[in-house]
DNA sequence: GAAAGAGTAACCATAATAGTTACACCCTCT
DNA sequence: AGAGGGTGTAACTATTATGGTTACTCTTTC
């Protein structure tokens, strides 16, 4: 339990819910999305929580007859925004301490280093927006579909 | 104490070992290194080993008067060598369960998002393989100078 | 009023990280 | 031969993130 699968987790979540919405289910609860996820229905909602508050997605109704269901067009929605929603941590951090101020790498390595991060950054979110979540229903549905 | 700050840790000690040489200083020990850090040398040693391992450092001597060097010149150094070196972890990991495989999504998507995230990660390798040591270094210097 | 749904707080187990101590081993120097 | 300066490494601690789980509240439908 190191890693970190959220983002995993809300990718399946919105393709299992846009192949829902294509079948005419138009919501599911977060108890059937966990069901295909093999994980808890608190889970489901804690992870699609954020983006809930970011309008990527949307709860129809209230009680009996309530479910989660996509707020955009599946092929609007790009694992950027994703990952973005996510507040994902970055792969890299700067020292947990400052440094010695007094070396002239301690002194001025940090805003080099951080800008390199951010490069990374940059280049991450730019891979992930070259996908959407219909691209990755798609491509599940047409390269792996199930046996029989 | 949350996040990743090895490659820092590890950029930050070549950046530092290729100024030692720069001044005519052949090597730096361990308690040395982790001065400049304001870390502790058994970290360093830790940080530092794979390293070591896969012929980007090595260790002059033994006993007194021993102490690390690079082992190729700092141009010739990128981070991404680092960062391969270091092993680090990927930034996503797929489901902590295997997902339920009588359903579609959880039967084929997991190939398709360790596709994405191997792009990803050749993104961050090749992001990481624009700059060297030396790069870093000379930034470093000439962005942020020591005061006075 | 019962039941189904989301929202959340609280707690547990596991793992990674940074930090630290302790000690074995190797070598140089006196 | 012995002292001391180095690395190598195991072991332990504290902190934090993550996933999992239970338990509860609130809202709404039936």
């Amino acid at each position: 339990m190191s890693g970190n699968s959220r983002l995993t987790t809300a990718v399946h979540a919105l393709c299992w819910l846009e192949l829902a919405h294509r079948r005419g289910r138009p919501t599911l609860t977060s108890a059937q999305i966990a069901d295909s996820l093999a994980s808890h229905p608190v889970l489901i909602r804690r992870t699609l929580a954020p983006l809930r508050d970011r309008g990527l997605l949307d709860i129809a109704g209230r009680g009996p007859g309530a479910g989660w269901r996509l707020a955009r067009p599946a092929a609007e929605l790009s694992l950027a925004d994703v990952h973005s929603a996510l507040a994902e941590p970055a792969p890299f951090d700067l020292h947990p301490h400052e440094p010695k101020q007094t070396c002239p790498v301690g002194y001025g390595i940090r805003p080099v280093l951080a800008h390199i991060y951010a490069e990374v950054e940059a280049e991450i979110t730019a891979a992930l927006a070259r996908r959407t979540i219909a691209d990755v229903l798609d491509t599940t549905l047409a390269e792996h579909p199930l046996p029989q």
